[in-house]
DNA sequence: CGGCGATATGACATCGCTGTCATATGCTGA
DNA sequence: TCAGCATATGACAGCGATGTCATATCGCCG
């Protein structure tokens, strides 16, 4: 008994069940577990007795006796309300509740630091795997958490340091294309608004547009602005970015806040710059804004698989998914 | 041990870190559960070897032993890449998270058979409370979980046939608020495009509308159009009514999903109709669309507080709070 | 018809931890 | 000086399920 009636009805325990049922403890515990060896007269009884007394296994009690982890996969990302972790949710939902698991979500807020703590605490609560979006930089702190044989699964951004499944998507092809279109559409001042300067998504996507730009006549480089992650940021950059001399004629977001924040100031120019982003967000397609992405919910289907094959098979090569990103040219980067 | 070696290394119990720091099994317990009557030094060993072992309690264990249920709270929502769901799981995750709690949430994709599952799922986990935006119009199945002393916190949408806590926006005003400003703009054919038309939240707009528009000469009775819950439904009514000998001169969109799909749809034409949305997504600030909405971020703060409030106490009245909404007027209401 | 494997059930220990109660020690104040 | 209390620690019994092993029953084959 707990220390105050907390008014809570208590509840029927399987000791309950078998007795109502007239069998062993055990036997009932063989009924309700699915478990073979059970006869169809003496599985209907304990079902019913079950249900007459509205029992429900105690899953604490139920996974400590087995050994088992919790039938939970706990997801790390670094904001919900960003569009791209909330479908990257949805996803990874979607693919695990058929298979009776749970999602347990925790926001690292972008910070290392908070990350771990999150993940600690989703392995003490038994999380039978972790899916991250990982803010750190280097990973071998998730070692601990692979040694209590919880398997981690890094999605959008790959593990430095660690032998790990993950998920990305090819941002390196993803940064040629956005350069290559905008070069196609006679820009030669560039701008790109990027996201944290660590973030190897960002690093790849400048890779690529340097695989294109650098041997061109555009000028980009000194039109780099890294380090924007929020609409505010963002929007700071472009002001900046339009009151130079010559100001770039196309901006290139780093992310979808970086896009919205950009969108926002540029909304009520005269002749505004051509704009590209990364990330496709439900609106962009409303704001005739070109693109270059992925599909969000792959990535998140696929960590949700890696994350259950490993559970399944522990022995197998870590496995690096490449998702491909594709370039939607909408009204922003128009020929006018 | 388990069936397999699944390669996971055993994790130290409590009594290898008790052996360790050389106290008895309960000391250690104290110590790593900061109860009090721990000497100084006594606390330093226990920890001390706790690190060094790596020990993490093993929540099972620990739930078992004290009874208790897990420190998580369950959200359960329609979709979560549905921003104001979104926004909403944000929040309340920021409220309860500084408390030790951990948010597990679940999807029942608007369905009543879906949610009452992953209800009752979220109860077998142990889960110590329930937020839900529930899509049930009848809410006694909700009685079992109280029954076993979970709260249940009803957001958005109030409990009906239920005596529980809830925190919903005054959707009336906000009907009335939208009803006056499209009058006030000089607007007398009016489309409400409205939500799944058993909502609570999309009646009560619907009823705030009447009590402004009934008494009015304003047509918008035969205007009306609900059962629309995404983009795609959306711009079919949209379609529609723009099709009409008298086409509205002004659009109203239930939700964000709705509002979304109707700015699809006129977003190409000439002389684009009045438009505005109940919610305020993130983007509805760059389209310029005028909305009536309420702090979604209030609602999550309000209802992890009440879920919290009646942990402590469950005997106190369940309590309903309404935050206000109010009328945000950008371009796409502006007088022409 | 004896014996063996498949089926069905139960007794009991056990998972890792916490609550309860007993015990030991050290101070304080009368 | 000693009762009386706060402090510190440990022994032990469970929490509610499942795993293991023993046992019982039955049908079927040789």
């Amino acid at each position: 008994m707990t220390s105050a009636d907390d008014g809570a009805a208590p509840r029927p325990t399987l000791a309950q069940v078998a007795a109502r049922a007239g069998v062993s403890l055990k036997t009932a515990s063989r009924a309700l577990g699915g478990e073979s060896y059970v006869s169809e007269k003496t599985l209907h009884s304990v079902l019913a007795a079950a249900a007459e007394l509205d029992y429900q296994r105690n899953a604490a009690a139920s996974l400590l006796a087995s050994g088992r982890l919790a039938d939970s996969l706990g997801l790390i990302t670094g904001d919900f309300t960003n569009p791209f972790y909330s479908a990257l949710a949805q996803a990874v939902e979607d693919e695990i509740r058929p298979r009776g698991m749970h999602l347990s979500v925790a926001n690292s807020r972008e910070s290392a630091e908070q990350e771990q703590r999150v993940a600690l605490d989703l392995a003490h609560r038994q999380t039978k795997a972790v899916i991250t979006v990982s803010a750190m930089v280097d990973h071998r702190e998730y070692a601990q958490l692979q040694a209590r044989g919880i398997p981690v699964v890094f999605v959008d951004r790959p593990a430095e340091n660690l032998a790990a499944d993950s998920v990305v998507f090819d941002n390196r092809v993803g940064g040629r294309l956005v350069a290559q279109h905008l070069l196609d559409r006679g820009h030669r001042r560039i701008a790109f608004i990027g996201d944290y300067a660590w973030l190897p998504t960002y690093r790849q996507r400048l890779a690529g547009m340097g695989d294109v730009l650098d041997g061109s006549d555009a000028h980009w480089r000194e039109l780099l602005r890294p380090d924007a992650h929020d609409v505010a940021s963002a929007r700071a950059h472009v002001r900046e970015l339009l009151a130079l001399d010559e100001p770039p004629t196309a901006i290139v977001a780093g992310n979808n806040r970086v896009l919205l924040g950009v969108m926002e100031e540029i909304a009520e120019l005269e002749a505004p710059p051509a704009v590209i982003g990364f990330d496709d967000p439900e609106w962009a397609r409303v704001l005739g804004v070109s693109v270059v992405a992925g599909e969000v919910e792959e990535l998140g289907r696929i960590a949700a698989r890696l994350a259950v094959a490993r559970l399944a098979d522990r022995t197998r090569e870590p496995e690096s998914v490449v998702v491909p990103m594709r370039l939607i040219a909408r009204r922003s980067t128009a020929r006018r």
